[in-house]
DNA sequence: ATTCTTGCAAAGCATTTGCACCCTG
DNA sequence: CAGGGTGCAAATGCTTTGCAAGAAT
Protein backbone atom coordinates (compact mmCIF):
# COMPACT_ATOMS: atom_id res chain seq x y z
CA UNK A 1 0.00 0.00 0.00
CA UNK A 2 2.63 2.81 0.80
CA UNK A 3 6.61 2.31 0.42
CA UNK A 4 8.49 2.16 3.48
CA UNK A 5 10.09 5.68 2.45
CA UNK A 6 6.57 6.90 2.56
CA UNK A 7 6.16 4.80 5.62
CA UNK A 8 8.32 6.94 6.89
CA UNK A 9 7.61 9.97 5.69
CA UNK A 10 4.54 10.55 6.94
CA UNK A 11 5.83 9.93 10.44
CA UNK A 12 8.87 12.31 9.73
CA UNK A 13 5.73 14.83 8.97
CA UNK A 14 4.05 14.62 12.23
CA UNK A 15 6.80 15.04 14.06
CA UNK A 16 7.50 11.53 15.78
CA UNK A 17 10.85 9.99 15.49
CA UNK A 18 11.17 6.98 13.10
CA UNK A 19 11.27 3.77 14.88
CA UNK A 20 11.21 0.37 13.29
CA UNK A 21 8.00 -0.38 15.68
CA UNK A 22 6.42 2.68 14.77
CA UNK A 23 7.11 1.61 10.92
CA UNK A 24 5.99 -1.24 11.36
CA UNK A 25 2.84 -0.67 12.69
CA UNK A 26 1.68 1.84 10.55
CA UNK A 27 2.75 -0.47 7.62
CA UNK A 28 0.64 -2.90 9.46
CA UNK A 29 -3.13 -0.78 9.86
CA UNK A 30 -2.77 -0.31 6.12
CA UNK A 31 -1.86 -3.77 5.09
CA UNK A 32 -4.23 -5.26 7.14
CA UNK A 33 -7.45 -2.67 5.77
CA UNK A 34 -9.98 -4.80 7.05
CA UNK A 35 -10.16 -2.74 10.58
CA UNK A 36 -7.52 -5.06 12.63
CA UNK A 37 -7.78 -4.98 16.03
CA UNK A 38 -4.57 -4.39 18.34
CA UNK A 39 -4.30 -8.21 18.18
CA UNK A 40 -4.17 -8.60 14.45
CA UNK A 41 -1.84 -5.97 14.16
CA UNK A 42 0.32 -7.57 16.57
CA UNK A 43 0.41 -10.61 15.12
CA UNK A 44 1.54 -8.86 12.00
CA UNK A 45 4.03 -7.23 13.27
CA UNK A 46 6.01 -10.18 15.06
CA UNK A 47 5.96 -11.62 11.78
CA UNK A 48 8.88 -9.64 11.23
CA UNK A 49 10.16 -8.38 14.55
CA UNK A 50 9.19 -11.13 17.31
CA UNK A 51 10.03 -8.87 20.19
CA UNK A 52 7.96 -5.99 19.62
CA UNK A 53 6.07 -5.78 23.20
CA UNK A 54 1.95 -5.38 23.71
CA UNK A 55 2.88 -2.07 25.45
CA UNK A 56 4.30 -0.62 22.41
CA UNK A 57 1.72 -1.68 19.88
CA UNK A 58 -0.65 0.17 22.29
CA UNK A 59 1.63 3.15 22.79
CA UNK A 60 2.10 3.68 18.95
CA UNK A 61 -1.20 2.93 17.64
CA UNK A 62 -2.58 6.10 20.47
CA UNK A 63 -0.01 7.89 19.15
CA UNK A 64 -1.10 7.44 15.97
CA UNK A 65 -4.80 7.53 16.34
CA UNK A 66 -3.32 11.24 18.31
CA UNK A 67 -1.68 12.69 15.38
CA UNK A 68 -4.78 11.90 13.21
CA UNK A 69 -2.85 9.40 11.31
CA UNK A 70 -5.40 6.81 11.85
CA UNK A 71 -8.83 6.37 13.61
CA UNK A 72 -10.18 4.01 15.97
CA UNK A 73 -13.44 2.76 14.71
CA UNK A 74 -15.56 0.77 17.48
CA UNK A 75 -14.08 3.21 20.33
CA UNK A 76 -15.01 2.14 23.51
CA UNK A 77 -13.13 2.47 26.36
CA UNK A 78 -15.84 2.73 28.74
CA UNK A 79 -17.60 0.14 29.70
CA UNK A 80 -20.94 -1.14 27.59
CA UNK A 81 -24.12 0.71 28.61
CA UNK A 82 -27.77 -0.34 28.57
CA UNK A 83 -30.60 1.17 27.54
CA UNK A 84 -34.60 0.81 28.66
CA UNK A 85 -35.93 1.73 25.47
CA UNK A 86 -36.08 -1.06 23.04
CA UNK A 87 -37.71 0.95 19.88
CA UNK A 88 -35.45 2.07 17.49
CA UNK A 89 -33.42 5.24 18.08
CA UNK A 90 -30.08 7.01 17.66
CA UNK A 91 -27.25 8.35 19.94
CA UNK A 92 -25.70 11.74 20.83
CA UNK A 93 -22.34 10.87 22.17
CA UNK A 94 -20.90 13.65 24.28
CA UNK A 95 -17.47 13.90 24.36
CA UNK A 96 -16.72 15.91 26.86
CA UNK A 97 -18.43 14.34 29.94
CA UNK A 98 -18.70 10.65 28.27
CA UNK A 99 -22.67 11.22 28.11
CA UNK A 100 -24.95 9.64 26.11
CA UNK A 101 -27.91 10.66 25.24
CA UNK A 102 -31.59 9.31 23.19
CA UNK A 103 -31.84 11.02 20.27
CA UNK A 104 -35.13 9.68 18.27
CA UNK A 105 -36.33 11.56 15.03
CA UNK A 106 -39.23 9.44 12.71
CA UNK A 107 -38.25 12.12 10.03
CA UNK A 108 -34.61 11.21 10.22
CA UNK A 109 -35.63 7.15 10.05
CA UNK A 110 -38.05 7.75 7.03
CA UNK A 111 -35.50 9.53 5.62
CA UNK A 112 -32.62 7.07 6.02
CA UNK A 113 -35.52 4.09 4.83
CA UNK A 114 -35.52 5.45 1.91
CA UNK A 115 -31.93 6.59 1.26
CA UNK A 116 -30.99 2.75 1.89
CA UNK A 117 -34.04 1.70 -0.30
CA UNK A 118 -32.73 3.90 -3.49
CA UNK A 119 -29.58 3.19 -2.42
CA UNK A 120 -28.82 -0.13 -1.64
CA UNK A 121 -25.86 -2.05 -1.24
CA UNK A 122 -25.78 -5.00 -3.62
CA UNK A 123 -26.41 -8.30 -1.74
CA UNK A 124 -26.44 -7.03 1.94
CA UNK A 125 -29.16 -6.86 3.95
CA UNK A 126 -29.57 -4.21 6.62
CA UNK A 127 -31.02 -4.69 9.60
CA UNK A 128 -30.87 -2.05 11.48
CA UNK A 129 -28.91 1.49 11.44
CA UNK A 130 -27.43 3.40 14.53
CA UNK A 131 -26.61 6.73 13.90
CA UNK A 132 -24.05 8.03 16.21
CA UNK A 133 -23.99 11.84 16.54
CA UNK A 134 -20.59 13.00 18.37
CA UNK A 135 -19.90 16.64 19.36
CA UNK A 136 -21.06 18.58 22.71
CA UNK A 137 -23.46 21.53 24.01
CA UNK A 138 -22.70 24.71 23.64
CA UNK A 139 -21.58 26.53 27.20
CA UNK A 140 -24.01 27.36 29.02
CA UNK A 141 -26.68 25.41 27.01
CA UNK A 142 -28.03 22.25 28.31
CA UNK B 1 -40.70 4.87 36.24
CA UNK B 2 -42.72 1.39 36.61
CA UNK B 3 -44.40 -0.13 39.95
CA UNK B 4 -43.07 -3.48 41.12
CA UNK B 5 -46.15 -5.10 40.24
CA UNK B 6 -45.65 -3.81 36.39
CA UNK B 7 -42.14 -5.35 36.36
CA UNK B 8 -43.22 -8.57 37.43
CA UNK B 9 -45.67 -8.89 35.13
CA UNK B 10 -43.49 -8.09 32.08
CA UNK B 11 -41.10 -11.00 33.45
CA UNK B 12 -43.57 -12.76 33.95
CA UNK B 13 -44.78 -11.85 30.07
CA UNK B 14 -41.56 -13.35 29.00
CA UNK B 15 -41.36 -16.72 30.76
CA UNK B 16 -38.55 -15.54 33.06
CA UNK B 17 -38.94 -16.86 36.98
CA UNK B 18 -39.56 -13.49 39.09
CA UNK B 19 -36.51 -13.15 41.74
CA UNK B 20 -35.63 -9.92 43.54
CA UNK B 21 -32.67 -10.11 41.35
CA UNK B 22 -34.46 -9.34 38.35
CA UNK B 23 -36.98 -7.04 39.64
CA UNK B 24 -34.00 -4.81 41.04
CA UNK B 25 -32.14 -5.05 38.07
CA UNK B 26 -35.05 -4.06 35.48
CA UNK B 27 -36.22 -1.65 37.91
CA UNK B 28 -32.52 -0.28 37.75
CA UNK B 29 -32.22 -0.14 34.08
CA UNK B 30 -35.96 2.04 34.33
CA UNK B 31 -35.07 4.48 36.75
CA UNK B 32 -31.21 5.52 35.64
CA UNK B 33 -32.75 5.90 32.64
CA UNK B 34 -29.09 7.89 31.05
CA UNK B 35 -27.55 4.65 29.99
CA UNK B 36 -26.44 2.65 32.78
CA UNK B 37 -23.29 0.73 32.55
CA UNK B 38 -23.32 -2.64 34.42
CA UNK B 39 -21.42 -1.16 37.51
CA UNK B 40 -24.19 1.86 37.90
CA UNK B 41 -26.62 -0.84 37.88
CA UNK B 42 -24.52 -2.49 40.40
CA UNK B 43 -24.40 0.39 42.54
CA UNK B 44 -28.23 1.07 42.06
CA UNK B 45 -29.28 -2.34 43.16
CA UNK B 46 -26.99 -2.69 46.65
CA UNK B 47 -28.30 0.34 47.58
CA UNK B 48 -31.68 -2.34 48.80
CA UNK B 49 -29.71 -5.25 48.31
CA UNK B 50 -26.31 -5.79 49.50
CA UNK B 51 -25.51 -8.70 48.41
CA UNK B 52 -26.15 -9.31 45.02
CA UNK B 53 -23.26 -10.30 42.95
CA UNK B 54 -21.56 -8.68 39.90
CA UNK B 55 -22.19 -12.24 37.87
CA UNK B 56 -25.60 -11.85 38.57
CA UNK B 57 -26.05 -8.48 37.48
CA UNK B 58 -24.01 -9.25 34.12
CA UNK B 59 -25.88 -12.78 33.62
CA UNK B 60 -29.69 -10.80 34.20
CA UNK B 61 -28.37 -8.16 32.35
CA UNK B 62 -27.59 -10.90 29.51
CA UNK B 63 -31.13 -12.18 29.65
CA UNK B 64 -33.44 -9.14 29.54
CA UNK B 65 -31.12 -8.43 26.21
CA UNK B 66 -31.81 -12.05 24.93
CA UNK B 67 -35.75 -11.64 25.86
CA UNK B 68 -35.70 -7.71 24.21
CA UNK B 69 -36.74 -5.99 27.54
CA UNK B 70 -33.51 -3.55 27.21
CA UNK B 71 -30.91 -2.80 24.94
CA UNK B 72 -27.24 -2.94 24.53
CA UNK B 73 -25.87 0.48 23.63
CA UNK B 74 -22.61 0.67 22.26
CA UNK B 75 -22.20 -2.70 22.05
CA UNK B 76 -18.80 -3.85 22.48
CA UNK B 77 -18.40 -7.75 21.94
CA UNK B 78 -15.19 -7.00 20.17
CA UNK B 79 -12.31 -5.49 20.53
CA UNK B 80 -11.27 -1.95 19.61
CA UNK B 81 -10.64 -1.89 15.77
CA UNK B 82 -8.24 0.58 13.75
CA UNK B 83 -8.31 2.34 10.41
CA UNK B 84 -6.02 3.31 8.14
CA UNK B 85 -9.02 5.93 7.26
CA UNK B 86 -8.91 9.56 8.43
CA UNK B 87 -11.57 10.75 5.87
CA UNK B 88 -15.12 10.70 7.08
CA UNK B 89 -16.80 7.22 6.62
CA UNK B 90 -19.60 4.68 7.67
CA UNK B 91 -19.41 1.13 8.52
CA UNK B 92 -21.04 -1.99 7.87
CA UNK B 93 -21.29 -4.45 10.86
CA UNK B 94 -21.81 -7.52 9.42
CA UNK B 95 -23.03 -9.77 12.81
CA UNK B 96 -22.64 -12.77 11.08
CA UNK B 97 -18.91 -13.05 10.95
CA UNK B 98 -18.30 -10.56 13.28
CA UNK B 99 -16.28 -8.25 10.39
CA UNK B 100 -16.61 -4.42 9.66
CA UNK B 101 -16.57 -2.95 6.07
CA UNK B 102 -15.80 1.06 5.13
CA UNK B 103 -18.99 2.21 3.76
CA UNK B 104 -18.54 5.81 1.89
CA UNK B 105 -20.87 7.36 0.04
CA UNK B 106 -20.85 11.35 -0.26
CA UNK B 107 -24.99 11.23 -0.96
CA UNK B 108 -25.62 10.28 2.56
CA UNK B 109 -22.81 12.29 3.76
CA UNK B 110 -24.20 15.60 2.23
CA UNK B 111 -27.91 14.17 2.82
CA UNK B 112 -27.20 13.66 7.02
CA UNK B 113 -25.53 17.39 6.78
CA UNK B 114 -28.53 19.27 5.12
CA UNK B 115 -30.61 17.33 8.00
CA UNK B 116 -29.09 18.41 10.61
CA UNK B 117 -28.74 22.20 9.22
CA UNK B 118 -32.55 21.80 8.76
CA UNK B 119 -32.76 20.18 11.94
CA UNK B 120 -30.63 21.11 14.33
CA UNK B 121 -30.77 19.85 17.86
CA UNK B 122 -30.85 23.55 20.34
CA UNK B 123 -27.42 24.35 21.68
CA UNK B 124 -25.58 21.08 20.53
CA UNK B 125 -23.10 21.07 18.30
CA UNK B 126 -22.23 18.54 16.11
CA UNK B 127 -18.70 17.45 15.26
CA UNK B 128 -18.94 14.22 13.59
CA UNK B 129 -21.87 11.71 12.62
CA UNK B 130 -21.02 8.15 11.82
CA UNK B 131 -23.55 5.29 10.70
CA UNK B 132 -23.82 1.90 11.94
CA UNK B 133 -25.22 0.01 9.40
CA UNK B 134 -26.03 -3.45 10.79
CA UNK B 135 -27.09 -6.34 8.74
CA UNK B 136 -25.75 -9.58 6.65
CA UNK B 137 -24.77 -10.66 3.25
CA UNK B 138 -27.47 -12.65 1.77
CA UNK B 139 -26.06 -16.44 1.32
CA UNK B 140 -23.96 -16.45 -2.06
CA UNK B 141 -22.86 -13.08 -2.44
CA UNK B 142 -20.34 -11.13 -0.75
C1' DA C 1 23.58 14.60 25.28
C1' DT C 2 18.92 14.87 25.70
C1' DT C 3 14.65 13.43 24.89
C1' DC C 4 11.71 10.19 23.39
C1' DT C 5 10.66 5.26 22.81
C1' DT C 6 10.75 0.47 24.02
C1' DG C 7 10.27 -3.96 26.65
C1' DC C 8 8.79 -6.17 30.40
C1' DA C 9 5.91 -7.47 33.80
C1' DA C 10 2.46 -6.22 36.81
C1' DA C 11 -1.85 -4.19 37.39
C1' DG C 12 -6.53 -2.62 35.96
C1' DC C 13 -11.16 -3.09 34.37
C1' DA C 14 -15.08 -5.10 32.50
C1' DT C 15 -16.89 -9.27 31.81
C1' DT C 16 -17.32 -14.47 31.87
C1' DT C 17 -17.27 -18.97 33.85
C1' DG C 18 -17.66 -23.13 36.95
C1' DC C 19 -19.82 -25.02 40.48
C1' DA C 20 -22.20 -25.84 44.79
C1' DC C 21 -26.14 -24.13 46.97
C1' DC C 22 -30.74 -22.11 46.99
C1' DC C 23 -35.17 -20.58 45.50
C1' DT C 24 -39.28 -20.24 42.40
C1' DG C 25 -43.04 -22.33 40.21
C1' DC D 1 -39.17 -31.48 43.81
C1' DA D 2 -37.20 -30.15 39.39
C1' DG D 3 -35.19 -26.80 36.81
C1' DG D 4 -33.37 -22.54 36.89
C1' DG D 5 -31.13 -18.77 39.24
C1' DT D 6 -27.64 -17.03 42.43
C1' DG D 7 -23.18 -16.09 44.93
C1' DC D 8 -18.59 -16.51 45.08
C1' DA D 9 -14.17 -16.54 43.53
C1' DA D 10 -11.19 -17.52 40.03
C1' DA D 11 -10.15 -16.76 35.29
C1' DT D 12 -10.17 -14.28 30.94
C1' DG D 13 -9.27 -10.74 27.58
C1' DC D 14 -8.14 -6.21 26.32
C1' DT D 15 -5.65 -2.42 27.58
C1' DT D 16 -2.79 0.64 30.59
C1' DT D 17 1.02 1.79 33.51
C1' DG D 18 5.68 2.29 35.79
C1' DC D 19 10.15 2.10 35.24
C1' DA D 20 14.77 0.98 33.78
C1' DA D 21 17.36 0.31 29.61
C1' DG D 22 17.97 1.59 24.82
C1' DA D 23 17.68 4.26 20.56
C1' DA D 24 16.79 8.48 17.65
C1' DT D 25 17.86 13.25 16.73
Amino acid sequence: MYTEKEIKEKLRNKGLKITPQRVAVLNAVYTLNNHPTAQHIMDFVHKKYSNVSAGTIYKTLDTLVEKGMITKVRTTHDATRYDGRTENHHHLYNNENNSIEDYINKKLDLMLDVFFKENSIPGYEISSIDVHINGKYQKGVE
